[in-house]
Order: structure tokens, then sequence, then C-alpha cells
DNA sequence: CAGGATGGTTACCAGTCGTAAGTGACCACA
DNA sequence: TGTGGTCACTTACGACTGGTAACCATCCTG
């Protein structure tokens, strides 16, 4: 498929499709969580420390959306303290390759946008 | 570099700041007008035209983003009625590939996504 | 029985998004 | 003269979402 069919394709069905998917799956923390799954089955917690900056709630409200499309398995064990551990589904890891493109795109580009970023609030 | 490197490398700096270049490209619109705009030059009224559901609010906006952030240049014409061009720049256009791999695998995972929605929501 | 670990939930506020209407410059037409 | 149309926005405002901080329930340890 060429480049431009590609583009087409995201556009396809006016794009209503792919922007309800990548609204959901392309916020702020959902990118992150996936890449820290990679590392394996961890526990809320465990996320909670590795990912700075992300409320008890983000988390929370993150994981059950990544649950509910199938990413991500909850697995609650019946202990006392309660352990809750989440992994990556097929389909979770599947996301990962796009999801380093993205992320490698981003790390090369952030000195150029910054610097642009920068030129426009002084222009302004 | 491996993977792993690579998800670290994400996660780098605790993902900070690939968290707020991401939460920028990763809205809502702005892959979809990327990916628009890979046609080539376009003005306001096309862009609008071939991006169903977006609001003259949200494109202006947006596009303003884009521009602070160099993905895209804006020409100004100074006719009357007026004429606004947009165009990539060349660091828009690197964004196309990253951008296809994600919507490429969201189209991919429409149907199971779905499925596995619809299974939540009848769980719940 | 105080305090900690675990995995949340709730209340509330600020910021963002979407809708709809208005703006200003000019031209065509009547 | 004046009515309407084109273009690219801008503004006002209500709805929705994300963020912060505090609270909760259960059990174990000291």
């Amino acid at each position: 498929m060429s480049e431009y069919e590609h583009t087409c394709m995201i556009r396809g069905d006016g794009g209503r499709t792919i922007r309800a998917i990548l609204d959901q799956i392309c916020n702020k923390w959902t990118l992150l969580i996936v890449a820290t799954l990679d590392q394996g089955t961890l526990r809320f917690t465990d996320l909670h420390q590795q990912i700075p900056g992300i409320s008890q709630r983000m988390l929370t409200l993150t994981l059950r959306h990544l649950e509910r499309d199938g990413l991500v398995a909850r697995t609650v064990h019946a202990e006392v303290p309660p352990r809750v551990e989440y992994t990556l589904t097929s389909t979770g890891k599947s996301l990962i390759a796009p999801a380093l493109a993205l992320a490698g795109w981003a790390i090369e580009h952030v000195p150029h946008i910054e610097a642009s970023r920068a030129a426009y609030e002084a222009r302004a």
C-alpha cells in the first residue's frame, strides 16, 4: 500500500472511526502506561511509582479504559492486602511498536519543537 | 537499539518530556490534520471541509499549535477575500510515518477493541 | 490499638472542548 | 445604495474532562 493510500485510509469514512479510537488510545497517559507494562506484569503501586506525575485517579481511570478496550488484563488476587496485577494482552503488546515509533519521533524532534515554540512565544 | 531500551527511552526522565510533547501531538485533531496536509498545501476552508466534525474554532486552535511547534507553515496572502495556506514543514512531514503506524494499528484493531468494549459494557 | 500497606473512590475546581453566533474586509449584483 | 456572499477567524458560553487532595475498607504488625 502506498503512503498516499495509507493517509487516505486514516481519513477513510471521514476519519471518524480512527478519530474515536485514537482519541482513547492517544491520550496523555495511555501510551506511557502501555510502554511501562512492556516490562511485564505489574501491580497498581508499581505502575504508580514508575509513572511519575500520574495520580491514583488517573491511573485507575486509564487502566479501566485499557481493560475495557482489551489492551490490558486485570487480575485481582483475593488476598490481604489486596493484590491487583495488570498485564498487556496480545492486542496491547501489538500497540508497543507503533507507540515506540511515535515516541521515537517525539524524542528526536523535541529540541526542534521546543526551539520553535520558544521562537513563537518570543514573537508573540 | 533493542525494544526494551526503546521503551526505557520513552520513560526516560520519567517520561515527562515525551509526555509533554505527546500530549500536544497526540490529541484528537492533530494527527488527522497532519495526515490531511500530507496531500500538500491546503487552505483553511479545504481543511475544514476535508476533516468532518471539526469546528472552525478547533481547526484554528490546532493549526496555531502546529504552527507554534514548527510542524505546519502558515502563509497569509494579502488579498480580498483573504487567502491563508497551510503546509507541512519538514518536521511535520516526518511525523507522517509514525502517525501512519499508529493509525494503521488503530485500523487493524478497531474490530477487536469495539468487540471488547461491547463485551465490557454488557458485563457492567 | 495506632500505624502502615494496598487499591482504590469521592468531592471539588480549573482548564479544555464544542456549538453557535458575530466580525471585518471587500466584491458582485440589483 | 444596499443586500448578500466569501474567507478566515474570534468571541461567548455551557458542557465535559483532567488534576489535586482527601477519604475509605480491609487486614497485618508492633
